[in-house]
DNA sequence: TGGGTCATGTAACCTGTTACATGATTAG
DNA sequence: CTAATCATGTAACAGGTTACATGACCCA
């Protein structure tokens, strides 16, 4: 549901082919969601059969022709429609395939694991430095260079506070993990 | 891949159906994921031809017939070989459908995506007392009376932890949302 | 008499991933 | 010469969700 939206949304704030929009989901908002060509293509296609987005194409010199995409009324209504259905809870989700390995985990080889806690708290480190560099750059207006983007940074910045605080969470978890860990080991 | 393995690993301590597997997920691994029977009895059919599993047919009075499952040998090694793969950081994804809302909130209602957040508040505040709950239960033997369930309890609590890490990220994230959106709105 | 549990599934659909295909231009 | 970038997609598959179907038993 949620990437068909996404689209939507992009396509607010201007036209886009559907190469510019997969990098706009691996670029910007690449922390929180990601996305294939081939999929971003997909529902392209669909969410333009449902009469929610328009498309011209553009002959270009030396390069394939592009397919520009634009939002209609009906787009945006159904883009507002989603947007202002603020039911988290339904969406309340922990399911992870590491959980699920750590539930099994007696079974398995403890050294293994503790090297798998310790690149898991890498990971989320470098993940955290990123959200560093992004917050920087949103206030430093060389993501978003135009005032019309303004009111937008608040709440882009909640996003990326989200990930801080998550990342944080993990990397303390596995921290306190490791040691329990190697105390029973002991 | 999760759920089949989580399949195996339950057939791991003992023969039981889909329904009952399905009970499982759904109670005790529930906090970090859940399955529907759809998809176990369509998994339990893969699983058998690829011969990791077999079955045989329990006759009961009254009651429609049972399939009990139990793993076979290459079942267990193909469990042992998904365990000990401990790459967490491949599977490291912070994919949320409620971001994405929180990204486009600009042109929402900060009304109800306060709202949003307040119930977001409550749900993992129930979500982090059920998690105390059944670290109690681990404690206590409730959960698993024998003995032998007494060197997976440590994983199962590391399990836990991390609920509880996260929902307390979720938590104090939402607050200083809803400050931070009180502000502006002022 | 109606709802919940035990027990089995099927069917359709949606979402996401991986791999492949084409063909030109541009930068190192 | 090679890799990357621009730009378009298709195909197959894996995983997850929702709805439906059957039928008997048990409890209030």
């Amino acid at each position: 549901m949620s990437l068909k939206h996404g689209l939507l949304g992009l396509l607010g704030y201007g036209d886009m082919t559907g190469y510019e929009l997969t990098k706009y989901f691996n670029e910007s908002l690449n922390f929180f969601w990601s996305a294939q060509t081939s999929q971003i293509y997909r529902d392209l296609n669909n969410l333009e059969k449902k009469g929610f987005l328009k498309s011209k194409i553009e002959h270009q010199e030396g390069k394939p022709d592009k397919r520009i995409y634009s939002i209609t009324k009906e787009g945006k209504d159904e883009f507002l429609k989603w947007l202002n259905d603020y039911d988290f809870g339904k969406e309340l989700d922990y399911r992870d395939p590491m959980l699920m390995k750590m539930f099994f985990s007696k079974q398995g080889d403890t050294e293994k694991l503790i090297r798998g806690l310790e690149d898991f708290i890498k990971d989320n480190s470098y993940f955290l430095e990123a959200m560093k560099i992004t917050k920087q750059h949103i206030n430093d207006n060389s993501y978003a260079e135009h005032e019309q983007y303004e009111d937008d940074k608040i709440y882009w910045k909640l996003c990326i506070l989200r990930g801080e605080y998550l990342s944080k969470a993990n990397i303390e978890w596995a921290e306190e993990s490791i040691q329990l860990l190697k105390e029973i080991k002991r």
